[in-house]
DNA sequence: TGACATTAGTTCTAGTTAGAATTAATATAG
DNA sequence: CTATATTAATTCTAACTAGAACTAATGTCA
């Protein structure tokens, strides 16, 4: 007879998950961004811009998705496309000058936002719950992995 | 200076909730279900039904979302909404026959395909995972709870 | 009991979501 | 070099999402 210790696992994760959605949502939203056009934002501060496939990659969004989201922020001014040099098919996403000086307005106002959840969480456990987080988001997706290769 | 050992908690956070999800929805679309209809059919399973609210509540579906959910699963035949006997602003929700053997064949099915998943994790760690995410969630709605109530 | 607040559920809106089909460009194999 | 496969991004569809505004019913308190 297996355990089922991994269940209330489960519950957990979502939930902590969902309360960390939450958290960190109520503060973007008052930065007049959703969750996902944040989530682009912070992740083109500091760079030269990148394709969408590894902005998608980085942000763990969806091609389909990506696309309309950054429809949004370069509709809004905050990000431009510019075409690939090496490769008709993709395209550069960059901050504008707009969305630049939002990054650096928004992205160390939301760490401190995020820094005040965590400030009484001992820092070993912080460590330890990441590697255990590691290893269970590698478990499952080998074992996605294993059953797509068994076709 | 503050740590900055939340960060990389926070990535894994996200990206473990985000495979296992993965994880549960492929198997759950094999079933013609979507995962919050899954969820709502696996919460009402083995009782008597619940009002929306408490079913919002178990799911973590907020009231906007469930009545659309409930919609679709209602028109598939699987539940029914009665009116309460105790209060007239609330519902019944609960399994159809054809809901109830569906939740019976169904559902033992995804337990033995998450747990495949944890078989290789252990025991001590699924525990300690538990209770680490535990405080994690405390801490973050704790907080968010404080800064609401600064008005 | 009557004014008022609260609660349950629906509706509405703008946005996100994944997956599948599509288009255009590039890479590969024979 | 050309047929074929792969890749990048968009488009399309059905569904989910939270929050806000709304309606109807219930609870509270003076």
């Amino acid at each position: 007879m297996p355990s089922t210790l991994f269940l209330p696992l489960i519950r957990e994760l979502v939930s902590s998950f969902q309360a960390f959605e939450m958290y960190s949502a109520v503060h973007i939203r008052t930065l007049e961004l959703t969750p996902p056009q944040f989530d682009i934002i912070a992740t083109l501060g500091n760079t030269t811009g990148m394709t969408p496939k590894l902005l998608g990659e980085r942000t763990l969004i969806t091609k389909g998705t990506l696309t309309g989201v950054v429809d949004r922020l370069e509709h809004k001014g905050l990000v431009r496309r510019i075409a690939s040099p090496s490769d008709g098919r993709s395209q550069i996403v960059q901050l504008s000058a707009t969305g630049q000086s939002l990054f650096e307005r928004i992205f160390p106002a939301h760490i401190k936002h995020l820094e005040v959840a965590f400030a009484n969480l001992p820092e070993a456990d912080l460590i330890e719950t990441t590697n255990k987080l590691r290893a269970l988001r590698i478990a499952l997706s080998e074992t996605a992995e294993a059953q797509r290769n068994l076709t």
